[in-house]
DNA sequence: GGTAAAATACACAGAATAGTGTATTGTCCC
DNA sequence: GGGACAATACACTATTCTGTGTATTTTACC
């Protein structure tokens, strides 16, 4: 690993231009910065920290074509040795946890300032982690945790599951989506009712509302 | 009003503080910004703004205690000279259309970058309007329209109409809405068939999403 | 006092969903 | 090869929604 000593090339991953540029404008005042690179998507973010000598990269989680999770996990996959600092606007615990098992270094919220920033990458590049008082306060955060779903408790959605959410969120009925799946009506019905059951809710419109707040649309 | 020759004052008001930071850090840069402030809702917003020297409000518009959109409203009733940009994640139609109409002067997306920011800001302070291209290409917006409701050919939903919607998205049936508000259940009902129609929705599932896209919940 | 809009209420038929339970197949991992 | 899980499929009943109407009573405004 460089020291902190050397310059530090980072590479910014924000699907808002403005908020890129921002970042930039905060980290080009430290004299420790080195190059700066922006994606303005996952996939753009895997692609430049893959190919180019980035030290860390900064995080956004939600992003079009590639979500922040994945680029993480793609990125840790090939260069673990590149420090990673997730940024969100909520501090939902489970998405810190996931973010966390997929290898992300630091954590912190849009909502707190450039001091926290530049304390959250000098942490991580000395190869510690660090998390958002605000998060780790109010959460309960597990960084050892081997399976993330454990610590809420709750069952986690399969990929099929999620995927009639989402056909459900936009007024489809069982049997359209069964039409569009190429399933059968009562296939549908029943992924309908284990996705209720394990979220413990009680109809299709609760369920939409939940999967909003849980940015599964 | 002050020419554009001489220093602009700045309020930024967004609650995430790296966006203040990084939009403060931003406009630094140029040599026309006088002072900048920063607020974190929009009620401290409108009261450094009628506070304040202020000539341009760079305001989001989802910002907790007090949203954008009132703020603008308040802030142009005591100070219509003060220049307002909206700054927003997403462009949608109805959401511009209000802005605009409660008195912005201009609408940036967050995904445009700097450069569009210090466009706008110059052609606010010069007394024309300034719309992100992305959002007034794709959408149909009148600048002039007087009633915003009929831009979309909508009708709006009446107060009791969206008390009902929260009572679906939290998953309560016809029966139990009607019970919680002394109703019978065919009026719950028909509230709710008013609601689909209106909005032309197929179902309550429909409805809770186009409720949470539109910070109905 | 008239008009418009909102809130309330009802009928009736057909469609869709919720609750509970069972069962078969395939896949991945140890 | 056994265990866990995901995805598929079905039965049966009860409840809830949806679609299409109509109609009365407030309330608000001109």
């Amino acid at each position: 690993m460089k020291s902190y000593q050397v310059p530090v090339n980072i590479l910014i991953a924000d699907d808002h231009r403005l908020i890129t540029d921002g970042i930039s404008k905060i980290l080009e005042e430290e004299k420790i910065i080195g190059k700066i690179h922006t994606a303005n998507d996952g996939s753009e973010a895997v692609n430049i920290a893959l190919a180019e000598d980035i030290d860390c990269v900064i995080m956004d989680i939600n992003m079009p074509v590639m979500n922040g999770l994945e680029a993480v996990k793609r990125i840790k996959q090939e260069k673990p040795y590149v420090k990673i600092i997730a940024v969100s606007m909520h501090s939902d615990a489970s998405v810190v946890n996931k973010m966390l098992k997929a290898g992300a270094d630091g954590y912190i919220n849009k909502d707190t300032g450039k001091t926290e920033l530049l304390t959250a990458l000098g942490k991580v590049m000395r190869g510690e982690k660090y998390i958002s008082p605000e998060i780790s306060n109010n959460l309960f955060v597990h960084l050892n945790d081997r399976n993330v779903q454990s610590t809420e408790g709750e069952k986690p959605l399969t990929p099929r599951e999620i995927e009639i959410i989402r056909y459900i969120a936009d007024g489809h009925t069982n049997q359209e989506i069964a039409q569009k799946l190429f399933l059968s009506v009562v296939t549908v019905d029943t992924h309908r009712k284990n996705i209720l059951a394990k979220l413990q809710l009680k109809n299709s419109a609760a369920l939409v509302k939940y999967a909003a707040e849980h940015k599964l649309l």
